[in-house]
DNA sequence: AAGTCTTGTAACGATAATGGTTACAGCACT
DNA sequence: AGTGCTGTAACCATTATCGTTACAAGACTT
């Protein structure tokens, strides 16, 4: 199955945050230009929150972003907003048998491979920042 | 989510029928190594045959190999079994606010990136090939 | 030709995750 | 006190997975 579009949400708000560094971004404000529910903002928030990548406090209005824009990694947010649990993108099956020279080797054998594989993926998003997406947003509304 | 098991399933079976060369590999007999049921095993293996890396056919026992070991890469596997629908392995938050500078260039600034990711993982899995996985299981048993 | 074994598939259920939604408690500010 | 916001729990519809049962259809043996 794909990954969680929590993903590309959390990106979503993190980029809006940083043009709507003037104005207050409400989880209303954010859940508007994404075009979905508040709550649901507010739950993504929550984990970015956690991973300490914005500040939001209950009952003040808007989410600001606890670090610099080039120190937030699409990494971080992927991580933040735990599209992939036990960091485990590949599910193995469980249990082969024993009994046989293919089964009871075939888990060691590939989970090294799949994990090298993972690896190169994180890697590419960790190379890309917020700051990255804003100057690019930037550029294709010749500001 | 996590990518679904059907992807080592089908690493094992391939790896299996090959160790089983002078057997048959029935549904039956890769269930048993595998540790699912039957039905699942032809399921799979029915896919693997429309990409062109098994030979099956109803009625006639046994599931045998259509090329080279070195010519079926983890990827041929990964993308046989379906494992991701319509090659998007990340998932974007559809229709984005148009009338937000950031709603309406999110996309076409995300998606290039996430594709990258996606192929570099891709990259990593198309330089595995099944004779790999069968030389490291018979250096693991001593063979 | 009958019987047996196998594959191919349809159908169903249990489980889990997602995305959306409602509702409301609790906090902060006016 | 009143208003507005966040944090969260609860619930639902939808979807995919994995497992399982059941059976039709093909292939081979006797």
């Amino acid at each position: 199955m794909a990954i969680s579009s929590r993903f590309s949400v959390g990106i979503h708000i993190l980029t809006l945050i940083a043009f709507n560094k003037d104005g207050v971004s409400s989880s209303d404000y954010l859940a508007a230009s994404v075009n979905t529910n508040p709550a649901l903002i507010r739950k993504i928030t929550g984990m970015l929150k956690k991973a300490g990548l914005v500040e939001v406090r209950p009952g003040v209005a808007g989410t600001t972003l606890a670090r610099k824009l080039s120190d937030i990694t699409l990494l971080d947010v992927y991580q933040a907003v735990d599209v992939v649990q036990d960091n485990e993108l590949f599910n193995v099956h469980p249990s082969p048998s024993p009994k046989c020279e293919v089964g009871r080797n075939i888990q060691e054998t590939i989970v090294p491979i799949l994990s090298s594989a993972q690896l190169a993926l994180e890697k590419v998003l960790q190379h890309v920042t917020i700051e990255d997406i804003v100057k690019d947003i930037h550029m294709k509304e010749g500001i």
